[in-house]
DNA sequence: TCATATATGTGAAAAGGTTCACAAGAATAT
DNA sequence: ATATTCTTGTGAACCTTTTCACATATATGA
């Protein structure tokens, strides 16, 4: 199904356009440039093109690219123009962050289940989701028909918990714990790791790096 | 002070070793191989000992590397071997979890202020630190020496506080709100996205996308 | 002590990603 | 209708990053 081979940052560029051209059309723009996507984004005017010229030709020369248009298109290629089903396991301090993270639901990640392993949690209601036991992931996540599933559990029992979300038949995984995992070939793992960025921060003020570009 | 201009990819993989060795340290390793480094972090060997080599030379040939003294080192080179003073603006769902967050603490950022615009919340007393008014941002950020600021804010609201933040005198910001920022080009600044990620999964499954690597 | 195995450090090659530059199409003004 | 301006789409050039491959150094076992 892959025409070419789309590169990482190009599909992490895509949600950059997404979040602006939601902004815009929220102002009320038609059309806009390629110019002025980058310039929104701090990326520059060729990039966007070339980026958006991996998957077809979206925009008009003379006048640029239809807002409206343009957004829907993205969001059919990032895949987030349907529902999809998350389950997030851990639900300490990052993990209740997560549910009430509105951004998520905005872009059609749906959080129906929750998982931990706190007796004191399980069975009661978290912003309208009841607690499910642990011990019970493989079944449930199964039974709910769960396609991503977020990790937000200590980095000591995250392998174990990967395992089981893995044995359940998931293919898609996004990692908070700073831990990195062992998972088979054929599933998507991603990270989120939350020190990354504050280190580059620490690096850049102690050695006056300059930066390509910010962000 | 930058020998060589570093790449961004570089410093984040160093933030990747640091974990690594800290892990090696509990484990009780004397040394590592680059080949059990890479493979712990999922790079190549080839990759960790370029990445070394931009800094230094830590290993012994035919040994690998001292995992304490190597680790030491990155950290010096991160500049995490010394303690961040932190301030962190918006004590919501975000800004809560940020602050029970054991890692940034473990690596010197130490979060010593926080702000908010909510009167329910100014004067209380979260997690041991008192939240001040928002209103204060400027001269507070100055009298308690910020050095790195966390924005935990609505996205609406994010460019003012940044302009706030930016006339304080502060040179580093972490931005979790999901918009961008104008910044003067003498300060650093980075993005927390947590949508990217989960956008990435969702255009991976739908797009039976092969990555370089995991991760 | 010598041979063998191990593993670093690094130029050079290869691969990958970004920017340039321009032809071509569309809109707008005259 | 025509000229002018605007802006896309894209091959090619350029630049950056990764990987290769090997000389070099150390450790280990016989």
């Amino acid at each position: 199904m892959t025409r070419k081979r789309i590169s990482e940052s190009t599909i992490h560029r895509l949600s950059l356009y997404y979040r602006a051209l939601s902004l815009l059309e929220k102002e009320n723009y038609e059309t806009v440039s390629s110019k002025e996507l980058a310039k929104r984004e701090k990326l520059t005017p060729a990039q966007v093109r070339k980026d958006l010229s991996f998957f077809g030709t979206f925009g008009t020369r003379g006048l640029g690219y239809p807002v409206r248009e343009l957004k829907h298109q993205i969001s059919s290629i990032l895949g987030i123009d349907r529902v999809w089903r998350v389950a997030l396991v851990g639900v300490g301090n990052i993990g209740s962050a997560l549910v009430s993270y509105k951004e998520f639901a905005k872009q059609g990640f749906q959080i129906v289940k929750l998982f931990d392993n706190d007796q004191r949690k399980i069975g009661s209601n978290h912003k309208g989701i009841v607690i499910s036991d642990i011990a019970n992931l493989e079944t449930e996540l199964r039974e709910a028909n769960i396609e991503i599933v977020v990790l937000a559990v200590p980095a000591t029992v995250a392998q174990y918990i990967t395992d089981d979300v893995v044995r359940a038949g998931i293919k898609a995984i996004l990692n908070f714990a700073p831990v990195n995992l062992k998972v088979p070939p054929d599933i998507y793992l991603r990270h989120e790791n939350m020190s990354m960025e504050l280190e580059y921060l620490s690096f850049a003020l102690v050695n006056n790096h300059v930066p390509k570009r910010n962000s």
